[in-house]
RNA sequence: GCACCGUUGGUCCAGUGGUAGGACAUUAGCUUCCCAAGCUAAUAGCCCGGGUUCAAUUCCCGGACGGUGCACCA
């Protein structure tokens, strides 16, 4: 397949093109036409059916924007900010912090500020890796990829395009965990577009400033919890470790989605669940098996908050592109937007068994503390508490002493309390259960990639009647449209009445068709191949005249087969081939037509 | 961001210092009982800005967009 015949297809059929060339085209946005909307909403439907229906998951919808206090506490702030600094000579960009980390024992650069790691180079020496000029006075400039905007008028409050969707779910963690009645597992989904500021758009929808995530946060408590992995234990799945890739005769790993978890192939067992969820998905949608793996993501390149990443990839015109990944977060976001935000990103668990447990605590008298140290008090009782906690012994005196640092800068000093004053006591106290921060699995899907790949392995050529046809394989419940009806020909207006009330009937019956009349039937059928309309629909003289009842051919767009159905039946057919029916079942129930027709 | 190359009807291309031509597609009509058939007609284009020139789609400069490589990034 080449890549430039599925764009100009692409362009040519109405499935995606550069968006605003009437303004000259928008780097990095594209719009997607009739047959690609259509396309990526049955992919988006069929994400949902898949990982949110089928595993009883919840789906929101938050805001694309949100306040720069969320993208602090999630990293993108800090993580998403390249420090880029430009050669005078010859003009390359580099990243600065990772010239600085080349050179010097510094780890993470990137956490410097852009002044600090001006002088590093300057200091250092560094000179420009293509061409060898020196880089010392240049400015370290800041690329956030993220999408800046106001929110409100003037100045307003700083606000960010999310990068993506997941953010929208993790702010909003105290508020679902409410709808989940507080019990883990629960996931929570979002479809949607996400932003990033690319230095550099390429590759049709490959790399876009705007795309559409289909994202699934799965919240689990990670001593608890365990996914349902029987249900996907014999998968097949092609996977590629990092150990093979890092291998100088790496090879990909052909195993079960069980073995590779139980081989700890796979780190984590939620996650092989869900590249097995994924791996029959895919399949379901119609992306080529022999052209999709699952790699590894390698220790350098994991994202700042995955600690183990898999991405699926499929193979579009000799390259492998990412169009998913798979992440285990951890608590990371849930603690930082605990530690940011206002709100607790905690759920409580329950013992199976309430615990009865000695507390030691102290109920110190403020009225002594109060007078006695002054500003201090409120420090010193602090310190008295901690230290209950911490060694329930030192109350034993007639005196407990604690350190605290003194009010109005003084140092730290150690003061001496009665014990009395403490009030310390043990007590026996009842805990139901605790608070923890439920850890997060993350199949994050990218929409448009996935429309791409389908788009890529569905592109086909062949010969009909000798004459050669480009058709897209696509699988009917994705394509653009369930099926197209025509009359064969135009001259008989009775065919071309019953092709419209035909046409009407699939419609009011939820079938997305279309109706065409124009041209030649063969012309009709390539042009419905080449938007991967998987059945046409023609009404003829033959299903009109004799006794029984009104039939029309239906033509299977692979194979080009037809067979003779009752107009009556046809909804019900249609609507169970786009549900995953097979065409062969129908050849075996209907006449075929025989129609001379030979593809090869 | 850098370098090189490119940008002409819907699509793919040809061409020119005096504003353009083909193929396919589309539309209408004729024809037509199963795979891009035929006949007739019609619609429709020089990426944007500036410069040189009597005149620029063409030459020059800049920009936008696209492709490739580098860099960067999911």
């Amino acid at each position: 397949m080449a890549d430039a015949d599925l764009v100009e297809l692409a362009k040519r059929r109405g499935f995606f093109f550069g968006s605003n060339g009437a303004y000259g085209g928008t780097a990095g946005f594209y719009t997607f036409g009739p047959q690609g909307a259509a396309l990526k909403r049955n992919v988006e439907d069929a994400w949902r059916d898949r990982f949110t229906l089928q595993e009883g998951n919840r789906e929101i919808e938050a805001p694309t924007v949100m306040p720069e206090a969320v993208f602090e506490a999630s990293g993108h702030l800090d993580t998403f900010d390249d420090m880029l600094v430009e050669c005078a000579e010859c003009g390359s960009s580099h990243r600065a912090d990772h010239l600085v980390e080349a050179v010097t024992d510094i780890e993470d650069a990137e956490a410097l500020p852009g002044e600090e790691v001006e002088e590093l180079i300057a200091d250092n020496d560094i000179a420009c890796p293509t061409c060898g000029a020196e880089l010392a006075g240049l400015d370290v400039e800041d690329f956030n990829l993220m999408f800046a905007t106001d929110i409100g008028p003037g100045d307003g409050q700083p606000g960010y395009l999310r990068p993506e969707t997941a953010q929208g779910i993790f702010v909003e963690f105290p508020r679902l965990k409410e709808y989940a009645r507080g019990n883990l597992p629960f996931g929570i989904t979002q479809i949607g577009p996400a932003y990033r500021n690319e230095i550099s758009p390429r590759g049709g929808l490959l790399r876009l400033r705007e795309f559409t995530q289909a994202e699934l946060e799965q919240f689990i408590d990670p001593e608890a919890d365990e996914p349902p992995l029987d249900r996907v234990r014999d998968v097949d799945v092609r996977l590629y470790p990092a150990t093979e890739q890092q291998a100088e005769d790496g090879d990909y790993l052909d195993t079960t989605i069980g073995e590779a978890v139980e081989e700890g192939v796979i780190g984590s067992p939620w996650v092989g669940y869900y590249l097995g969820v994924a791996q029959e998905w895919y399949e379901r949608i119609g992306v080529d098996t022999n052209r999709f793996r699952f790699r590894q993501h390698l220790a350098g390149e994991r994202a700042h908050y995955a600690a183990d990443c898999w991405d699926a990839e499929s193979e579009v015109d000799g390259d492998w592109i990412e169009i998913a990944g798979f992440a285990y977060r951890g608590d990371y976001d849930l603690s930082k937007h605990d530690a940011y935000g206002d709100d607790s990103f905690t759920v409580f668990k329950r013992y199976d068994e309430p615990k009865t447990v000695e507390r030691a605590t102290v109920d110190p008298d403020m009225s002594v503390l109060g007078p006695e140290f002054g500003g201090d008090a409120a420090a010193v009782a602090e310190a008295l508490e901690t230290l209950a906690g911490r060694d329930p012994d030192a109350f034993e005196g007639d005196t407990v002493t604690v350190e605290v640092d003194g009010s109005g800068g003084d140092d730290a000093r150690e003061v001496a309390v009665d014990a009395e004053v403490a009030n310390f006591s043990v007590e026996t106290v009842t805990e139901n259960g605790e608070h923890i921060t439920p850890h997060v699995v993350e199949p994050s899907f990218g929409v448009g990639r996935t429309v791409q790949t389908l788009l890529a392995h569905a592109y086909e050529t062949d010969e009909v009647d000798g004459e050669e046809r480009t058709y897209l394989s696509l699988a009917p419940e994705v394509a653009p449209r369930d099926a197209a009806v025509f009359p064969l020909v135009t001259n008989d207006d009775r065919l071309v009445a019953l092709a419209d009330r035909v046409a009407a009937d699939l419609r009011a019956a939820g079938l997305a068709v279309a109706h065409d009349d124009s041209g030649s039937i063969g012309r009709r059928y390539r042009r419905q191949d080449e938007v991967g309309t998987p059945f046409c629909v023609t009404v003829d003289r033959d299903g009109i005249e004799g006794d029984g009842p009104e039939t029309v051919t239906v033509r299977e767009r692979d194979s080009a087969a037809q067979i003779r159905v009752p107009v009556d039946d046809l909804a019900e057919e249609l609507a169970g081939l786009r549900a995953g029916g097979s065409f062969d079942d129908l050849l075996d129930r209907y006449e075929t037509v025989e129609t001379d027709v030979e593809t090869e």
